[in-house]
DNA sequence: ATCTTCTTTAGAACGGTTCTAAAATCATTG
DNA sequence: CAATGATTTTAGAACCGTTCTAAAGAAGAT
């Protein structure tokens, strides 16, 4: 139980960003794999909409807000990127999609990884009727000293 | 550790809404009084803004949307209510203070509690430098079966 | 009563997200 | 290599929950 990863790299799934949205069901069109190419280089990442359209912008990528919110969205469906609720009001994504759990800086509004295989939550109680676990999420929330 | 409680009554806190709020240094005001006797009766409640607004009008109690908010963030600060993550877009409060986690219905919006007791969080590593452990939130999202 | 402070309020403003309808791109077919 | 039809992108409007503003109202002290 918990895939064992560090928070860092998964060497063994670096595809090209084509090959990933062709896995996915995508069309590689020039938004999305500017967007992919963005996003997995590897390292595991947080972001929200509008730290993407900035990074983009800085890369010199020119996608809309509204190919941004669109992008994410599939990725999220395909399984290539995941959302973390923290905060009302924003929507963080999360480029791992294994299981792991986060570190939520309050103050900041930043979050860190807590690696898969070190948090373990026991003790749940039996879904009601007719409901299956669909995830576990846990956010452990920090202040400043 | 871990408080033992139900998710029901906590009997021996039953305070007017006068006195609870005199506690909580809040001038008990007509709508603060009225707000507090909807949501303090004993059982442990959830809510949003939205949810508050309607139930404050169909029990005849007039009170703004501004006041609806105002006092839910003074309750929240206050300690009598407690904010509770689960999707951007919307906040959720809880009027149990107690240490406990939540049930999420992703289709239908509704947070259930579980007892503080059942949930154990292990492996949570040392919190990063100059940051300290505000708290673990613990969301086991459920969908149909 | 009077004065000061705190609270409530309607409505505007705000910020992030979603929607819309039109233009652009893409893949396919003749 | 058009012409066609389906998908995608886009600017900007709309939306929705939340917050702000400035003015009116209530509470408490004297």
């Amino acid at each position: 139980m918990g895939v064992i990863q560090s928070g860092a790299n998964h060497p063994g799934e670096i595809l090209s960003p084509t090959e990933r949205l062709r896995d996915a069901g995508l069309r590689p069109t020039r938004q999305r794999v500017e967007l992919a190419r963005l996003l997995f280089r590897g390292e595991d990442r947080h972001l929200t909409a509008e730290s993407l359209q900035e990074e983009a912008h800085r890369a010199g990528a020119r996608v809309s807000l509204a190919t941004i919110y669109n992008t994410l969205h599939q990725f999220t469906e395909a399984g290539l990127l995941k959302q973390v609720a923290v905060e009302a009001g924003r929507y963080y994504f999360d480029t791992n999609v294994h299981e792991h759990q986060h570190f939520y800086l309050e103050d900041e509004g930043i979050l860190i990884d807590i690696p898969g295989a070190s948090i373990e939550v026991a003790g749940v109680p039996a879904a009601p009727g007719g409901m299956v676990v669909d995830r576990v999420d846990v956010v452990v929330r920090l202040k400043r000293a």
